[in-house]
DNA sequence: CGAATATGCAACTAAAAGGTTGCATATTTG
DNA sequence: CAAATATGCAACCTTTTAGTTGCATATTCG
């Protein structure tokens, strides 16, 4: 989960998702032309998105395919986001009643 | 929204966000004490998940206390999780032809 | 087979991130 | 007012990260 988060935090590896999402399956050459680093950077970049799991390889012959995989961010989204944002209402309200605190503490 | 997924990278900050989640609103030093770390070091993360408006701080007297902000976090379920989980039979169904693709190929 | 294509691996550099120590500032309290 | 409490700011160090260059390996194609 950790891997997760870190994968994604980088702005260039979301890139590589987002192009994943637009065509799946892309080799590492055709990934390449759409962000201007060296292939090596990349390959790097996708390594990190492999080990979290967020996309898999598949050789065909001397081509490497990537593929997207949707369950770690599934996983992230239940057990992360779903958690924080069920907290929500209650976030709010224990904001408001710190601003109400404000007003008759500096009495 | 890059901001965001960095803060969310480092497990420290993370843990701050659960600690919040726990009870919202805590001081600095309340913090501290879940954390193992200088409070100088806790108030650096608290100053990136603050800057991610992950975390709303509100001085009282002396006393800074914070609270969770889970709008961030809703942009990022809808505007990144959401949008991939979409994909998800699509990116399963593409991985499956990959994988088909693989046996009729090295012929 | 030999050339071209697609990728991997390792060493290196520069920049960023995580964390510490030391000191300054503001607020409360006796 | 002085002491205690709660926090901020800056310099510094160490580790990690992003990215490059250079070379090696495997597969396809003529």
């Amino acid at each position: 989960m950790d891997a997760v988060f870190k994968a994604l935090a980088d702005p260039s590896r979301r890139a590589l998702l987002d192009q994943l999402h637009l065509q799946n399956g892309q080799t590492l050459n055709q990934l390449c032309r759409h962000l201007r680093m060296t292939r090596q950077g990349i390959t790097k970049h996708l390594g990190l998105l492999i080990k979290a799991d967020l996309v898999v390889p598949l050789w065909r012959g001397r081509e490497k395919l990537h593929y997207l995989n949707p369950a770690p961010l599934k996983q992230i989204s239940e057990r992360w986001i779903d958690k924080h944002k069920a907290a929500c209402l209650r976030a709010l309200t224990d904001l408001t009643k710190g601003l109400d605190a404000l007003k008759p503490e500096p009495n």
